[in-house]
DNA sequence: CCGCCATTGACCAAATCGGTCAACCCCCCA
DNA sequence: TGGGGGGTTGACCGATTTGGTCAATGGCGG
């Protein structure tokens, strides 16, 4: 790809990266067109083929900036967690909620695009990219059980199975979801933090409650 | 459209409203081309615009079907239950999913359909067809939670929501899922159960273990 | 052997595709 | 003020795909 794309305005770099995740969010890699990425731009069809050489480049590159993206949040996540001590399992929770909220306004159709790409049918995808993203998820899961207090569960409550549940959930929620504007990510953000809630007030023993 | 596609072998109904399906459950109206769906049955596109006049008549008719099996669907899950005088939340939610297993297995595309289908950009549902849904998702969650025992409860905890949890994790589930085969499936409702399990075990009073 | 009907696949004009490129605009420096 | 120069455009390309049509076909029942 074109380096110069990258001395772009950081804000002119998210508005083509944002498109471009967002309509390959919604279709497969054949289906979606540059044109559609650039119209919602409001970029010229000209332009994306100045920075990337062709329509794969663009993917790969966007797939590849979305795991670091991946990464970097969830150790901000982490940092913070650590900042304040934090080991509670679902104070945790809420506070890489928060970050993922963020995240999500930065980035709105990230967490879709990936998704999208990770199951995409033709192989426009290596399967050393996915098997990074498959690395990903599994070292970014078994680092958060690791730091948390997990005494604090009722005997027979699996942590790991918790996780799996609302990470299904916050899929879920995902894949209902049209318009991504700010009031909608706070109605997410405080639906998931009602499931948590009720998850938390009977999975953990009575004295941590 | 045209009434003689009735009096096609059931079979060969089935194959071109699946095929159907499984093509508009992947991508947008318009990004669904009847090629793709014709190649996909194994017909040719003759046929396709022979029974029905255009793409859009085939779209509405198919979603008509897909609620209509829905709400099939469900009836048998109550009788079922009904006939088992079973009023126990989990293990009619047990019994409901055998019978959507059923269903899965004979429209792999439909709920992928349906939900995409809800969620159209284009207006090519009318907002009848699409309250439509919501009724019938309404409905079943009611008719469901009435006739079910929920004294069996733990204090706080709020039936509904925990449905719309569970509903949550299947449409995460179902979003993560790519091939449609049989065991595919088996091992859905198993994981599926394994939540229900988990959460049975720690929302039920404990007399009712 | 006929007639009927489900089914085909070649065919159409129109739209869309990925990608190119000469020209343009605007800012900066001389 | 004049001229680079680079970010940016939009018209343009040939190739493919689109939704939809239709004359021809094939096979089966009578």
């Amino acid at each position: 790809m074109n380096q110069k794309f990258f001395s772009l305005p950081q804000e002119r770099q998210d508005l083509i990266r944002n498109s471009a995740m967002v309509e390959f969010g919604e279709g497969s890699f054949k289906k979606t067109s540059a044109d559609a990425i650039a119209k919602r731009a409001g970029v010229s069809k000209g332009l994306l083929f100045h920075y990337f050489k062709d329509k794969r480049e663009l993917y790969l590159y966007l797939f590849q900036y979305a795991i670091d993206e991946c990464i970097h949040i969830f150790d901000r996540h982490m940092l913070k967690a650590a900042y304040f001590g934090e080991t509670d399992f679902f104070r945790t929770l809420e506070i890489g909620q928060k970050v993922k909220m963020d995240m999500v306004r930065r980035h709105p159709g990230l967490f879709r695009f990936v998704m999208r790409a990770y199951y995409e049918r033709d192989n426009v995808l290596t399967p050393k990219l996915r098997k990074k993203l498959d690395d990903v998820l599994r070292e970014t899961t078994d680092s958060f059980l690791s730091r948390m207090d997990l005494h604090k569960f009722k005997d027979g409550v699996d942590p790991k199975t918790l996780v799996r549940l609302l990470t299904l959930a916050a899929e879920g929620m995902l894949a209902e979801t049209r318009a991504i504007t700010p009031e909608e990510i706070n109605n997410l953000f405080q639906e998931y933090q009602k499931y948590a809630d009720m998850l938390r007030r009977h999975l953990y023993k009575e004295e941590y409650l």
